[in-house]
DNA sequence: CTCGTTCCCGGCATCGTTTGCGTAATATTT
DNA sequence: AAATATTACGCAAACGATGCCGGGAACGAG
């Protein structure tokens, strides 16, 4: 119906008899302008509902502002939350965003940066995928200088500012907290192995039960993919053994559901049969049955630190120095599903 | 570091001393061109590692290939599941999604459209929030003529597509199913009152009763927002009087895990004491304790239903003749809280 | 040999905005 | 009053891509 047309510096220029140059000068407050006329202008402008192209301006400029998010999934807790954090300080800096999902799949997460450079924007936020071990993409991202930070599971390959949790003393204070509870047959249920956060987490979950002179058993750290099949044969594995675990930490949110899914199907009682710990966020988990104790990751905060420093990468002249890796703390939400009640 | 200078058709041209108009047209298919030409320049482009520019596209075009989405919360499962689907969609049409958050704010959803709109989006999908009773904005921009389409909570005043579920069969059902139960005293716990699903739901649930012969008491319906005070107050209000409800249903998740959260605190217990249902497809439900009875939405399919629905519009050169409201299903997924355990 | 046709390709304008440069008009200096 | 400095604006190019128009070359027909 309508014309669709939207009203350019042209048309401004048009109503006052003047050149689109001296429209621009005035609203964008260049100096070679007459205070007079700049009022008269701004005036127009306002009354014509004037609003510059984003789209000229990033031709010109060489700067979409828009940045790329990639996660796995948006609808998960911890995602959607780091999202809600990269939103806000990016809309408050002129940024909009553009997010993609990997769904744990090295190729999508391959093909939505070709997406997203393609698409010209000023940089990237990511969390890789579950199946990804090739950096090669995240390489040539940098390789066309495209400003990169990465959160959550991160790698060392890939040079660029990082923020992460301090995952090795959240899995150490989850581990330590079911020692404390009388728990000493600790199994660990993780995701990939070759990702940074399972590494570190397996690490603290290794190094609790060592300073509390307890045995790291090899078949009680299994590692799954985030499909129920997976979860539910890595649960299973774990009492398959002569010797079955009495307390599970399960090194993700999805996971540690998986477990309690499993564990019931498998009519084990949590906490009286095993304990569990997971790492999640979730509001519902004091909610659960049982509520859920779980290591708990800042995961607004994490979204706005990952902004922050991916704009001031955006938009410092130079590349930086040194890149950094912000470490947040974790903290442990003692709930119901890793007491002993039989102590 | 590297030039950050993508490959433009000029590069290519001036490599092959062509024209830029020449390459232009190898590369989109043009027909005034030799075969051979054609052939050779995709090559070269292939070999440069050529992509087109999509903002000088939308500069020329008038088309951004972006559409809008405004949901309350990015962190809520309805609106994540629901981004989802959108998602989905568009990018298989080649369109990409910015999202943004009112946060249930009048302000923020009007400010967010004046965002999206001086961004040049191609339409726009919405689900109005909480407080949100002037359509105006909305008036706004479909009188600038960019396609609409409304989600969820949707308006009459706006002539557009639309895509709900049944919220009053919802409503019936869940309400009916508790009286099945055994229950007659059943509250009713809304959100904003002038709100299509609020309304529609109400509806619902009064019908319910009135075709089981129960009456509908006005203050065992109540409205709150979504902040916890809100939700307390309203919750603990109805057991103010002297006929205490044995039932809630709840319009939405939040309101679910409010009533919830609050009957824990007041020692009542789900659903001995006061049985539950609430509208809600988190995958949690059902290890909540008790397990939530509720009403569930195709949230995904809703995504996906608008997406298509608003790229209809926005590739259709007429405006449509009639505009639809496709209404979508809604199953009762029965729980342990809906359930009576004196029977 | 000339004219017309067809085939390929280049020139130019365009989308909306910014910016360097040129210049006319005004202001300042001597 | 004349020379210079300053002001305030217009012109044109550029960002990357497209598409209309026009033109040169090759060719066939008369």
């Amino acid at each position: 119906m309508d014309d669709q047309h939207s009203v350019t510096i042209k048309d401004i220029a048009q109503r006052l008899k003047l050149s689109p140059s001296t429209v621009s000068r005035a609203l964008r407050g260049g100096t070679e302008i007459r205070e007079e006329t700049r009022r008269l202008i701004q005036e127009v402008a306002r009354e014509m509902h004037y609003s510059p192209n984003p789209i000229a301006l990033s031709l010109k400029e060489k700067k979409s502002k828009i940045i790329g998010v990639i996660v796995p999934e948006i609808a998960n807790n911890f995602c959607s939350a780091t999202i809600a954090g990269i939103e806000e300080v990016a809309y408050s800096r002129g940024y909009h965003v553009i997010i993609f999902q990997s769904h744990e799949l090295y190729e999508r997460e391959v093909t939505s940066i070709q997406l997203l450079t393609s698409r010209r924007i000023d940089g990237l936020i990511l969390t890789i995928s579950n199946e990804t071990r090739n950096y090669d993409h995240l390489q040539a991202l940098r390789g066309k200088g495209i400003p990169l930070v990465m959160f959550d599971r991160v790698c060392e390959e890939i040079k660029t500012h990082k923020v992460v949790v301090n995952d090795y003393q959240g899995a150490f204070d989850a581990t330590c907290h079911l020692i404390r509870e009388g728990f000493t047959r600790i199994a660990h249920v993780a995701i990939a192995p070759y990702l940074s956060i399972t590494q570190n987490r397996l690490k603290g979950y290794e190094e609790a039960l060592r300073s509390h002179h307890l045995p790291v058993k090899k078949n009680w750290i299994v590692h799954c993919d985030f499909d129920a099949m997976s979860i539910e044969k890595a649960v299973r594995q774990l009492f398959e053994g002569s010797e079955r675990p009495d307390a599970i930490v399960a090194s993700t949110e999805r996971l540690a559901i998986g477990c309690i899914k499993v564990l019931r199907e498998m009519k084990l009682r949590i906490p009286m049969d095993v304990a569990l710990v997971g790492f999640s966020d979730n509001p519902l988990n004091k909610f659960m049955a049982p509520s859920l104790t779980a290591v708990q990751q800042p995961t607004f905060d994490i979204g706005q630190k990952s902004a922050e420093l991916l704009i001031e990468l955006i938009e410092s002249k130079t590349p930086p120095k040194n890149y950094r890796t912000i470490e947040m703390k974790t903290t442990l939400d003692i709930q119901d599903s890793s007491r002993n009640l039989t102590g």
